[in-house]
DNA sequence: CGGGGTGTTGAAGCCTGTCAACAATTGTGG
DNA sequence: CCACAATTGTTGACAGGCTTCAACACCCCG
Protein backbone atom coordinates (compact mmCIF):
# COMPACT_ATOMS: atom_id res chain seq x y z
CA UNK A 1 0.00 0.00 0.00
CA UNK A 2 3.05 2.39 0.04
CA UNK A 3 4.38 1.73 -2.77
CA UNK A 4 3.05 5.03 -4.20
CA UNK A 5 5.24 6.88 -1.69
CA UNK A 6 8.08 4.50 -2.34
CA UNK A 7 7.86 5.51 -6.28
CA UNK A 8 7.13 9.42 -5.28
CA UNK A 9 10.11 9.30 -3.22
CA UNK A 10 12.39 7.49 -5.46
CA UNK A 11 11.66 9.98 -8.11
CA UNK A 12 14.37 11.68 -6.30
CA UNK A 13 16.62 9.53 -3.94
CA UNK A 14 17.22 6.10 -4.54
CA UNK A 15 16.23 4.13 -1.25
CA UNK A 16 17.42 1.13 0.24
CA UNK A 17 15.68 -2.06 1.34
CA UNK A 18 15.75 -0.32 4.61
CA UNK A 19 14.44 2.88 3.96
CA UNK A 20 11.42 1.30 2.05
CA UNK A 21 11.07 -0.98 5.30
CA UNK A 22 11.15 2.09 7.82
CA UNK A 23 8.79 4.17 5.30
CA UNK A 24 6.55 0.69 6.01
CA UNK A 25 6.62 0.76 9.58
CA UNK A 26 5.84 4.09 9.67
CA UNK A 27 2.94 3.83 7.84
CA UNK A 28 1.51 0.59 9.23
CA UNK A 29 -1.24 2.34 11.05
CA UNK A 30 -3.92 3.52 8.80
CA UNK A 31 -7.18 4.94 8.94
CA UNK A 32 -10.10 4.79 5.91
CA UNK A 33 -11.37 8.08 5.22
CA UNK A 34 -14.80 8.59 3.11
CA UNK A 35 -15.03 11.08 0.33
CA UNK A 36 -16.30 14.56 1.75
CA UNK A 37 -14.92 13.87 5.16
CA UNK A 38 -12.43 15.94 7.16
CA UNK A 39 -8.15 14.90 6.89
CA UNK A 40 -7.11 17.48 8.41
CA UNK A 41 -9.39 20.55 9.92
CA UNK A 42 -8.10 24.09 9.97
CA UNK A 43 -8.14 25.86 13.62
CA UNK A 44 -7.17 21.61 14.78
CA UNK A 45 -3.65 21.43 16.61
CA UNK A 46 -1.74 19.16 14.73
CA UNK A 47 -1.02 15.35 15.71
CA UNK A 48 0.13 12.77 13.09
CA UNK A 49 1.82 13.89 9.60
CA UNK A 50 -1.28 12.51 7.39
CA UNK A 51 0.16 10.36 4.03
CA UNK A 52 -2.46 9.66 1.83
CA UNK A 53 -1.73 5.85 0.93
CA UNK A 54 -4.59 5.76 -1.88
CA UNK A 55 -7.27 7.77 -2.98
CA UNK A 56 -7.06 11.94 -3.69
CA UNK A 57 -8.09 14.77 -1.29
CA UNK A 58 -7.82 18.20 -1.48
CA UNK A 59 -5.96 20.98 0.67
CA UNK A 60 -8.10 24.35 0.89
CA UNK A 61 -8.97 27.16 2.77
CA UNK A 62 -12.70 28.65 2.86
CA UNK A 63 -13.33 32.38 2.84
CA UNK A 64 -15.19 34.94 4.23
CA UNK A 65 -18.13 35.09 1.73
CA UNK A 66 -18.17 30.85 1.26
CA UNK A 67 -16.46 30.34 -1.19
CA UNK A 68 -13.63 28.20 -1.48
CA UNK A 69 -9.93 27.83 -3.29
CA UNK A 70 -8.52 24.35 -3.28
CA UNK A 71 -4.48 25.25 -2.60
CA UNK A 72 -3.69 21.36 -3.72
CA UNK A 73 -4.36 17.89 -4.56
CA UNK A 74 -3.36 15.25 -2.49
CA UNK A 75 -2.67 11.74 -4.79
CA UNK A 76 -1.24 8.56 -3.16
CA UNK A 77 2.20 9.28 -1.88
CA UNK A 78 1.29 12.71 -0.81
CA UNK A 79 1.66 14.04 2.66
CA UNK A 80 1.81 17.32 4.87
CA UNK A 81 5.15 18.64 5.68
CA UNK A 82 7.57 16.50 7.96
CA UNK A 83 7.48 19.35 10.29
CA UNK A 84 3.99 20.28 10.56
CA UNK A 85 4.15 19.72 14.72
CA UNK A 86 5.83 23.57 14.78
CA UNK A 87 2.34 24.50 14.20
CA UNK A 88 0.57 25.07 16.90
CA UNK A 89 -2.75 25.60 14.87
CA UNK A 90 -3.38 24.18 11.49
CA UNK A 91 -4.64 27.14 9.28
CA UNK A 92 -5.98 24.94 5.97
CA UNK A 93 -8.23 21.59 5.99
CA UNK A 94 -7.94 18.52 4.00
CA UNK A 95 -10.54 16.74 3.01
CA UNK A 96 -10.67 13.36 0.78
CA UNK A 97 -12.61 13.90 -2.29
CA UNK A 98 -12.48 10.22 -2.81
CA UNK A 99 -12.31 7.78 -0.36
CA UNK A 100 -8.73 8.11 1.18
CA UNK A 101 -6.65 5.56 2.87
CA UNK A 102 -4.32 7.58 5.05
CA UNK A 103 -1.25 6.90 7.67
CA UNK A 104 -0.86 9.08 10.26
CA UNK A 105 2.75 9.15 11.50
CA UNK A 106 3.65 10.27 14.73
CA UNK A 107 5.67 13.73 14.31
CA UNK A 108 8.51 11.99 17.09
CA UNK A 109 8.95 8.74 14.83
CA UNK A 110 9.02 10.56 11.29
CA UNK A 111 11.29 12.48 13.26
CA UNK A 112 14.03 9.47 14.37
CA UNK A 113 13.48 8.02 11.53
CA UNK A 114 14.63 10.38 9.13
CA UNK A 115 16.93 11.56 11.69
CA UNK A 116 18.61 7.94 11.55
CA UNK A 117 18.42 7.67 7.77
CA UNK A 118 19.42 10.30 5.58
CA UNK A 119 18.38 9.21 2.72
CA UNK A 120 14.46 9.68 3.87
CA UNK A 121 15.77 13.02 5.26
CA UNK A 122 16.75 14.01 2.07
CA UNK A 123 13.69 12.07 0.37
CA UNK A 124 11.51 14.35 2.41
CA UNK A 125 13.33 17.70 1.99
CA UNK A 126 12.67 17.46 -1.63
CA UNK A 127 9.29 16.37 -1.47
CA UNK A 128 8.58 19.92 0.59
CA UNK A 129 10.92 21.68 -1.78
CA UNK A 130 8.30 20.10 -4.97
CA UNK A 131 5.60 20.65 -2.96
CA UNK A 132 6.43 24.44 -2.64
CA UNK A 133 7.10 24.14 -6.06
CA UNK A 134 3.80 22.85 -7.50
CA UNK A 135 2.20 25.72 -5.14
CA UNK A 136 4.50 28.36 -7.34
CA UNK A 137 3.18 26.90 -10.51
CA UNK A 138 -0.40 27.18 -9.24
CA UNK A 139 0.07 30.65 -8.19
CA UNK A 140 1.63 31.23 -11.92
CA UNK A 141 -1.88 29.28 -13.16
CA UNK A 142 -4.12 31.72 -11.34
CA UNK A 143 -2.56 34.80 -11.61
CA UNK A 144 -1.41 34.59 -15.17
CA UNK A 145 -3.09 31.81 -17.58
CA UNK A 146 -6.56 32.04 -18.56
CA UNK A 147 -9.34 29.14 -17.90
CA UNK A 148 -8.87 27.35 -20.81
CA UNK A 149 -4.87 27.37 -20.63
CA UNK A 150 -5.44 27.06 -16.48
CA UNK A 151 -7.45 23.92 -16.66
CA UNK A 152 -5.12 22.22 -19.38
CA UNK A 153 -2.10 23.42 -17.02
CA UNK A 154 -3.40 21.68 -14.08
CA UNK A 155 -4.27 18.29 -16.10
CA UNK A 156 -0.95 17.85 -17.57
CA UNK A 157 0.87 18.30 -14.17
CA UNK A 158 -1.85 15.61 -12.83
CA UNK A 159 -1.10 13.45 -15.53
CA UNK A 160 2.48 14.19 -14.80
CA UNK A 161 2.40 13.12 -10.96
CA UNK A 162 0.05 10.47 -11.59
CA UNK A 163 2.73 8.91 -14.27
CA UNK A 164 5.68 8.89 -11.64
CA UNK A 165 2.99 6.51 -9.49
CA UNK A 166 2.99 4.52 -12.90
CA UNK A 167 -0.96 5.58 -12.52
CA UNK A 168 -1.70 6.28 -16.29
CA UNK A 169 -3.17 3.79 -18.53
CA UNK A 170 -2.04 3.94 -22.04
CA UNK A 171 -4.52 2.41 -24.45
CA UNK A 172 -3.15 1.26 -28.04
CA UNK A 173 -4.56 4.53 -29.66
CA UNK A 174 -2.33 6.98 -27.99
CA UNK A 175 -4.68 7.95 -25.04
CA UNK A 176 -3.89 8.03 -21.68
CA UNK A 177 -6.63 7.59 -18.57
CA UNK A 178 -6.13 8.42 -15.26
CA UNK A 179 -8.24 8.51 -12.46
CA UNK A 180 -9.44 12.32 -11.44
CA UNK A 181 -12.61 11.94 -8.90
CA UNK A 182 -13.05 15.42 -8.70
CA UNK A 183 -16.18 17.33 -9.66
CA UNK A 184 -16.59 20.14 -12.23
CA UNK A 185 -17.11 22.27 -9.16
CA UNK A 186 -14.24 21.50 -7.21
CA UNK A 187 -12.16 21.53 -10.47
CA UNK A 188 -13.59 25.44 -10.58
CA UNK A 189 -12.53 25.80 -6.75
CA UNK A 190 -9.01 24.55 -7.63
CA UNK A 191 -8.14 27.03 -10.86
CA UNK A 192 -10.03 29.66 -9.28
CA UNK A 193 -13.07 29.88 -11.74
CA UNK A 194 -17.07 29.52 -11.55
CA UNK A 195 -18.44 26.26 -12.10
CA UNK A 196 -20.38 27.32 -14.60
CA UNK A 197 -17.50 28.31 -16.67
CA UNK A 198 -15.23 25.73 -16.19
CA UNK A 199 -18.08 23.57 -17.41
CA UNK A 200 -17.85 25.40 -20.57
CA UNK A 201 -13.91 25.46 -20.35
CA UNK A 202 -13.85 21.71 -20.29
CA UNK A 203 -16.62 21.43 -23.24
CA UNK A 204 -14.58 23.68 -25.44
CA UNK A 205 -11.04 21.31 -24.79
CA UNK A 206 -13.53 18.31 -24.90
CA UNK A 207 -14.98 19.51 -28.53
CA UNK A 208 -11.00 19.97 -29.82
CA UNK A 209 -10.61 16.24 -28.78
CA UNK A 210 -8.00 16.79 -26.57
CA UNK A 211 -9.39 15.63 -23.80
CA UNK A 212 -12.80 13.56 -22.05
CA UNK A 213 -13.57 14.16 -18.61
CA UNK A 214 -16.30 12.59 -16.34
CA UNK A 215 -16.98 9.80 -14.64
CA UNK A 216 -14.13 10.41 -12.19
CA UNK A 217 -11.50 9.55 -15.00
CA UNK A 218 -9.85 11.83 -16.89
CA UNK A 219 -8.84 10.49 -20.68
CA UNK A 220 -6.13 13.01 -22.16
CA UNK A 221 -6.18 11.99 -26.32
CA UNK A 222 -3.12 14.23 -27.01
CA UNK A 223 -1.06 14.88 -24.43
CA UNK A 224 1.20 17.22 -26.74
CA UNK A 225 -1.10 19.32 -27.54
CA UNK A 226 -2.43 19.60 -24.05
CA UNK A 227 0.62 20.59 -22.66
CA UNK A 228 1.09 23.06 -26.21
CA UNK A 229 -2.42 24.80 -23.97
CA UNK A 230 -0.72 25.09 -21.33
CA UNK A 231 2.34 25.84 -21.78
CA UNK A 232 3.40 22.91 -19.68
CA UNK A 233 6.64 22.63 -18.53
CA UNK A 234 7.67 19.92 -16.18
CA UNK A 235 10.69 21.22 -14.79
CA UNK A 236 9.25 22.22 -11.50
CA UNK A 237 8.23 18.96 -10.46
CA UNK A 238 12.05 18.22 -9.94
CA UNK A 239 11.43 14.39 -11.08
CA UNK A 240 15.59 13.42 -10.72
CA UNK A 241 15.82 9.98 -11.82
CA UNK A 242 14.88 8.45 -15.20
CA UNK A 243 14.46 5.26 -14.38
CA UNK A 244 10.70 5.73 -13.39
CA UNK A 245 7.83 5.14 -15.34
CA UNK A 246 7.76 8.79 -15.81
CA UNK A 247 10.77 8.70 -17.94
CA UNK A 248 8.77 8.52 -21.19
CA UNK A 249 5.87 11.47 -20.05
CA UNK A 250 9.37 13.56 -19.10
CA UNK A 251 10.45 12.84 -23.43
CA UNK A 252 7.17 14.48 -24.27
CA UNK A 253 8.83 18.02 -23.25
CA UNK B 1 22.61 43.53 9.91
CA UNK B 2 20.59 40.31 10.57
CA UNK B 3 18.39 41.95 13.15
CA UNK B 4 15.62 41.48 10.77
CA UNK B 5 16.44 37.40 10.68
CA UNK B 6 16.78 36.97 14.00
CA UNK B 7 13.14 39.25 14.59
CA UNK B 8 11.86 36.97 12.17
CA UNK B 9 13.04 33.51 13.37
CA UNK B 10 12.12 34.71 17.04
CA UNK B 11 8.71 35.63 15.94
CA UNK B 12 8.31 31.29 16.23
CA UNK B 13 11.32 30.29 18.31
CA UNK B 14 13.32 31.98 21.39
CA UNK B 15 17.04 31.59 20.20
CA UNK B 16 19.78 31.86 22.58
CA UNK B 17 22.83 34.46 22.69
CA UNK B 18 25.09 31.32 20.94
CA UNK B 19 22.56 30.97 18.57
CA UNK B 20 22.00 34.46 17.50
CA UNK B 21 26.07 34.36 16.82
CA UNK B 22 25.62 31.12 15.07
CA UNK B 23 23.31 33.43 12.46
CA UNK B 24 25.38 36.12 12.69
CA UNK B 25 29.01 33.95 11.28
CA UNK B 26 26.71 32.56 8.78
CA UNK B 27 25.81 35.41 7.16
CA UNK B 28 28.77 37.40 7.84
CA UNK B 29 29.95 37.21 3.97
CA UNK B 30 27.51 39.62 2.52
CA UNK B 31 27.31 40.93 -1.14
CA UNK B 32 25.08 43.93 -2.42
CA UNK B 33 22.66 43.69 -5.29
CA UNK B 34 21.47 46.74 -7.22
CA UNK B 35 17.94 46.87 -7.97
CA UNK B 36 16.60 44.84 -11.05
CA UNK B 37 19.55 42.33 -10.69
CA UNK B 38 19.32 38.58 -10.49
CA UNK B 39 19.89 37.02 -6.71
CA UNK B 40 19.04 33.66 -8.41
CA UNK B 41 18.44 32.78 -11.96
CA UNK B 42 16.16 30.15 -13.30
CA UNK B 43 17.62 26.93 -14.49
CA UNK B 44 20.99 27.74 -12.24
CA UNK B 45 22.11 24.90 -9.87
CA UNK B 46 22.06 26.21 -6.37
CA UNK B 47 25.37 26.70 -4.72
CA UNK B 48 24.48 28.95 -1.17
CA UNK B 49 21.10 29.66 0.37
CA UNK B 50 20.33 33.53 -0.53
CA UNK B 51 19.16 35.24 2.38
CA UNK B 52 17.75 38.66 2.45
CA UNK B 53 19.41 41.22 4.88
CA UNK B 54 18.19 44.54 3.63
CA UNK B 55 16.30 45.21 0.80
CA UNK B 56 13.19 43.78 -1.28
CA UNK B 57 13.77 41.18 -3.79
CA UNK B 58 10.80 39.42 -5.67
CA UNK B 59 10.47 35.51 -6.79
CA UNK B 60 9.20 35.05 -10.31
CA UNK B 61 8.25 33.03 -12.97
CA UNK B 62 8.23 34.02 -16.70
CA UNK B 63 5.64 32.57 -19.53
CA UNK B 64 6.37 31.76 -22.83
CA UNK B 65 4.00 34.92 -23.65
CA UNK B 66 6.88 37.01 -22.12
CA UNK B 67 4.44 37.43 -19.01
CA UNK B 68 5.58 37.65 -15.84
CA UNK B 69 3.93 36.42 -12.19
CA UNK B 70 5.62 37.15 -8.92
CA UNK B 71 5.22 34.61 -6.27
CA UNK B 72 7.05 35.88 -3.36
CA UNK B 73 8.17 39.06 -2.27
CA UNK B 74 11.14 38.75 -0.38
CA UNK B 75 12.11 41.48 2.72
CA UNK B 76 14.58 41.48 5.22
CA UNK B 77 14.91 37.84 7.24
CA UNK B 78 13.45 36.19 4.14
CA UNK B 79 15.39 33.39 2.60
CA UNK B 80 15.03 30.09 0.38
CA UNK B 81 14.74 26.99 1.95
CA UNK B 82 17.56 25.28 3.50
CA UNK B 83 17.19 22.38 1.72
CA UNK B 84 17.46 24.16 -1.98
CA UNK B 85 20.68 22.15 -2.60
CA UNK B 86 18.80 19.14 -2.80
CA UNK B 87 17.49 20.25 -6.49
CA UNK B 88 19.67 20.26 -9.49
CA UNK B 89 17.84 23.07 -11.24
CA UNK B 90 16.20 26.23 -9.85
CA UNK B 91 12.77 26.70 -11.87
CA UNK B 92 12.50 30.24 -10.83
CA UNK B 93 14.13 33.43 -10.43
CA UNK B 94 14.66 35.66 -7.84
CA UNK B 95 15.50 39.66 -9.06
CA UNK B 96 16.16 42.71 -6.64
CA UNK B 97 13.33 44.79 -6.40
CA UNK B 98 15.34 47.46 -4.40
CA UNK B 99 19.00 47.47 -3.34
CA UNK B 100 19.64 44.45 -1.43
CA UNK B 101 22.64 43.18 1.11
CA UNK B 102 22.71 39.44 0.60
CA UNK B 103 24.31 36.71 2.19
CA UNK B 104 24.38 33.53 0.22
CA UNK B 105 24.98 30.81 3.43
CA UNK B 106 26.77 27.63 1.55
CA UNK B 107 24.76 24.97 2.24
CA UNK B 108 26.86 22.52 4.19
CA UNK B 109 27.41 24.89 6.91
CA UNK B 110 24.16 25.93 6.97
CA UNK B 111 23.21 22.13 7.26
CA UNK B 112 26.31 21.78 10.20
CA UNK B 113 24.58 24.44 11.96
CA UNK B 114 21.08 23.52 12.28
CA UNK B 115 22.53 19.86 12.74
CA UNK B 116 24.17 21.12 16.22
CA UNK B 117 21.28 23.85 17.09
CA UNK B 118 18.07 22.38 17.68
CA UNK B 119 16.72 25.72 18.25
CA UNK B 120 17.66 27.17 14.71
CA UNK B 121 16.73 23.79 13.08
CA UNK B 122 13.21 24.45 14.39
CA UNK B 123 13.38 27.91 13.49
CA UNK B 124 14.57 27.41 10.21
CA UNK B 125 11.94 24.48 9.34
CA UNK B 126 9.30 26.97 10.74
CA UNK B 127 10.11 29.64 8.23
CA UNK B 128 9.66 26.65 5.24
CA UNK B 129 5.97 26.16 6.81
CA UNK B 130 5.32 30.02 6.63
CA UNK B 131 6.67 30.20 3.26
CA UNK B 132 4.29 27.70 2.33
CA UNK B 133 1.50 28.97 4.22
CA UNK B 134 1.87 32.51 2.29
CA UNK B 135 2.08 30.65 -1.08
CA UNK B 136 -1.33 28.94 -0.20
CA UNK B 137 -2.45 32.43 1.07
CA UNK B 138 -1.32 33.77 -2.00
CA UNK B 139 -3.31 31.04 -4.38
CA UNK B 140 -6.21 31.97 -2.73
CA UNK B 141 -5.74 35.79 -2.94
CA UNK B 142 -5.23 35.60 -7.11
CA UNK B 143 -7.86 32.83 -7.16
CA UNK B 144 -11.22 34.03 -4.92
CA UNK B 145 -10.62 37.71 -4.30
CA UNK B 146 -11.14 40.45 -7.10
CA UNK B 147 -8.59 42.79 -7.63
CA UNK B 148 -10.01 45.47 -5.32
CA UNK B 149 -9.83 42.62 -1.81
CA UNK B 150 -6.89 41.43 -3.85
CA UNK B 151 -4.43 43.99 -3.41
CA UNK B 152 -5.94 45.05 0.01
CA UNK B 153 -4.55 41.61 1.32
CA UNK B 154 -1.36 41.88 0.02
CA UNK B 155 -0.93 45.28 1.45
CA UNK B 156 -2.10 43.83 5.24
CA UNK B 157 0.10 41.15 4.66
CA UNK B 158 3.19 43.11 3.86
CA UNK B 159 2.27 45.34 6.60
CA UNK B 160 2.36 42.32 9.17
CA UNK B 161 5.18 40.72 8.02
CA UNK B 162 6.94 44.09 8.42
CA UNK B 163 5.28 44.73 11.69
CA UNK B 164 7.30 41.51 12.62
CA UNK B 165 10.27 42.99 11.55
CA UNK B 166 9.87 46.46 13.11
CA UNK B 167 9.72 48.18 10.32
CA UNK B 168 6.89 49.75 10.19
CA UNK B 169 6.18 53.57 11.40
CA UNK B 170 3.39 55.09 13.20
CA UNK B 171 2.92 58.64 12.97
CA UNK B 172 0.57 60.25 15.79
CA UNK B 173 -2.58 60.25 12.87
CA UNK B 174 -2.63 56.70 13.50
CA UNK B 175 -1.64 55.99 9.76
CA UNK B 176 1.38 53.73 9.17
CA UNK B 177 4.21 54.01 6.97
CA UNK B 178 5.96 51.21 5.46
CA UNK B 179 9.06 50.59 2.73
CA UNK B 180 7.11 49.24 -0.53
CA UNK B 181 9.61 49.79 -3.31
CA UNK B 182 7.24 48.35 -5.94
CA UNK B 183 6.52 49.42 -9.22
CA UNK B 184 2.80 49.21 -10.04
CA UNK B 185 3.95 46.89 -12.64
CA UNK B 186 5.73 44.76 -10.28
CA UNK B 187 2.30 45.00 -8.31
CA UNK B 188 0.40 43.95 -11.09
CA UNK B 189 2.23 41.01 -12.02
CA UNK B 190 2.05 39.89 -7.93
CA UNK B 191 -1.53 40.61 -7.71
CA UNK B 192 -1.73 38.92 -11.42
CA UNK B 193 -3.64 42.08 -13.26
CA UNK B 194 -3.05 44.17 -15.54
CA UNK B 195 -0.68 47.63 -14.82
CA UNK B 196 -3.70 49.60 -15.99
CA UNK B 197 -6.37 47.82 -14.04
CA UNK B 198 -3.85 47.69 -10.90
CA UNK B 199 -3.74 51.34 -11.14
CA UNK B 200 -7.71 51.73 -10.78
CA UNK B 201 -7.66 49.96 -8.07
CA UNK B 202 -5.03 51.79 -6.25
CA UNK B 203 -6.99 54.98 -6.97
CA UNK B 204 -9.87 53.80 -5.57
CA UNK B 205 -8.26 52.65 -2.71
CA UNK B 206 -6.70 56.29 -2.44
CA UNK B 207 -10.17 57.61 -3.12
CA UNK B 208 -11.27 56.06 -0.34
CA UNK B 209 -8.80 57.26 2.38
CA UNK B 210 -7.49 53.83 3.15
CA UNK B 211 -3.81 54.20 2.34
CA UNK B 212 -1.15 56.18 -0.12
CA UNK B 213 0.83 54.27 -2.02
CA UNK B 214 4.04 55.60 -4.33
CA UNK B 215 7.24 56.92 -3.73
CA UNK B 216 8.31 53.53 -2.80
CA UNK B 217 6.29 53.75 0.31
CA UNK B 218 2.94 52.49 1.50
CA UNK B 219 0.76 54.64 4.14
CA UNK B 220 -2.42 52.75 5.69
CA UNK B 221 -4.19 55.38 7.18
CA UNK B 222 -6.97 53.14 8.50
CA UNK B 223 -5.40 49.13 9.11
CA UNK B 224 -8.93 48.18 9.78
CA UNK B 225 -10.67 49.30 7.30
CA UNK B 226 -7.69 47.78 4.91
CA UNK B 227 -7.95 44.62 6.54
CA UNK B 228 -12.01 44.91 6.39
CA UNK B 229 -12.04 45.18 2.69
CA UNK B 230 -9.21 42.17 2.33
CA UNK B 231 -10.59 39.81 4.70
CA UNK B 232 -7.49 39.10 6.04
CA UNK B 233 -6.88 36.77 8.82
CA UNK B 234 -2.95 37.07 9.75
CA UNK B 235 -3.47 33.33 11.26
CA UNK B 236 -1.15 31.84 8.63
CA UNK B 237 1.85 33.67 9.31
CA UNK B 238 1.86 31.93 12.60
CA UNK B 239 3.28 34.38 14.88
CA UNK B 240 3.75 32.10 18.07
CA UNK B 241 5.54 34.81 20.18
CA UNK B 242 3.75 37.61 21.14
CA UNK B 243 6.60 39.52 22.65
CA UNK B 244 7.80 41.09 19.34
CA UNK B 245 6.48 44.40 17.76
CA UNK B 246 3.60 42.28 15.97
CA UNK B 247 1.92 42.23 18.91
CA UNK B 248 0.30 45.35 18.58
CA UNK B 249 -0.69 44.29 15.03
CA UNK B 250 -1.88 41.29 16.29
CA UNK B 251 -4.35 42.70 18.54
CA UNK B 252 -6.22 44.37 15.74
CA UNK B 253 -7.34 40.91 14.34
C1' DC C 1 -39.92 5.99 -8.13
C1' DG C 2 -38.27 9.99 -6.10
C1' DG C 3 -34.67 13.17 -4.68
C1' DG C 4 -30.21 15.28 -4.22
C1' DG C 5 -26.10 16.09 -6.25
C1' DT C 6 -24.01 17.13 -10.66
C1' DG C 7 -23.75 18.81 -15.29
C1' DT C 8 -25.58 22.04 -19.08
C1' DT C 9 -27.50 26.10 -21.25
C1' DG C 10 -28.88 31.09 -22.10
C1' DA C 11 -28.94 35.96 -21.28
C1' DA C 12 -27.23 39.98 -19.13
C1' DG C 13 -23.75 42.56 -16.94
C1' DC C 14 -19.44 43.41 -14.51
C1' DC C 15 -14.58 42.95 -13.86
C1' DT C 16 -10.56 43.05 -16.20
C1' DG C 17 -7.73 43.23 -20.46
C1' DT C 18 -6.12 45.67 -24.54
C1' DC C 19 -4.58 49.48 -27.11
C1' DA C 20 -3.00 53.81 -27.44
C1' DA C 21 -1.96 58.32 -26.09
C1' DC C 22 -0.37 61.42 -22.74
C1' DA C 23 1.40 63.21 -18.14
C1' DA C 24 4.50 62.88 -14.42
C1' DT C 25 8.53 61.44 -12.42
C1' DT C 26 13.09 59.82 -12.17
C1' DG C 27 17.62 59.43 -13.66
C1' DT C 28 21.59 60.83 -16.45
C1' DG C 29 24.91 63.46 -18.79
C1' DG C 30 26.53 67.72 -20.28
C1' DC D 1 21.81 72.99 -12.68
C1' DC D 2 19.32 72.18 -16.70
C1' DA D 3 17.83 69.27 -20.65
C1' DC D 4 16.82 65.12 -22.39
C1' DA D 5 15.65 60.27 -22.20
C1' DA D 6 13.65 56.54 -20.03
C1' DT D 7 10.73 54.76 -16.87
C1' DT D 8 6.54 54.99 -14.46
C1' DG D 9 1.91 56.48 -13.75
C1' DT D 10 -2.77 58.00 -15.68
C1' DT D 11 -6.76 58.20 -18.72
C1' DG D 12 -10.38 56.84 -22.21
C1' DA D 13 -12.77 53.77 -25.21
C1' DC D 14 -13.71 49.33 -26.37
C1' DA D 15 -13.64 44.25 -26.24
C1' DG D 16 -13.55 39.92 -24.06
C1' DG D 17 -13.38 36.67 -20.29
C1' DC D 18 -15.85 35.45 -16.62
C1' DT D 19 -19.68 35.80 -13.27
C1' DT D 20 -24.35 35.72 -11.96
C1' DC D 21 -28.87 34.04 -11.96
C1' DA D 22 -31.99 30.88 -13.12
C1' DA D 23 -33.89 27.12 -15.33
C1' DC D 24 -33.48 22.57 -16.91
C1' DA D 25 -31.35 17.84 -17.93
C1' DC D 26 -28.95 14.05 -16.14
C1' DC D 27 -27.53 10.42 -13.14
C1' DC D 28 -26.66 7.80 -9.26
C1' DC D 29 -28.64 5.87 -5.02
C1' DG D 30 -31.87 4.53 -1.60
Amino acid sequence: MIDSLIRKLESAVALSHASRQTLQDLCSKTRQVEARRYILREGDAPHGVPVVLSGWAARYKLLAGGSRQITAFLIPGDHCDRDMALLHEIDHSIMALAPCQIAYIPSERLKEATEADPDLARAFAWCTLVDEAILRAWVVNVGRREGYERLAHLMCEMHMRMSILDLVEKDRFGAEHLDFPVTQEELADTVGLTPVHTNRVLQRLRSEGVIRFGNRRLTIFDVKALRQIAGFSPNYLHVQRTATPAERVLELA
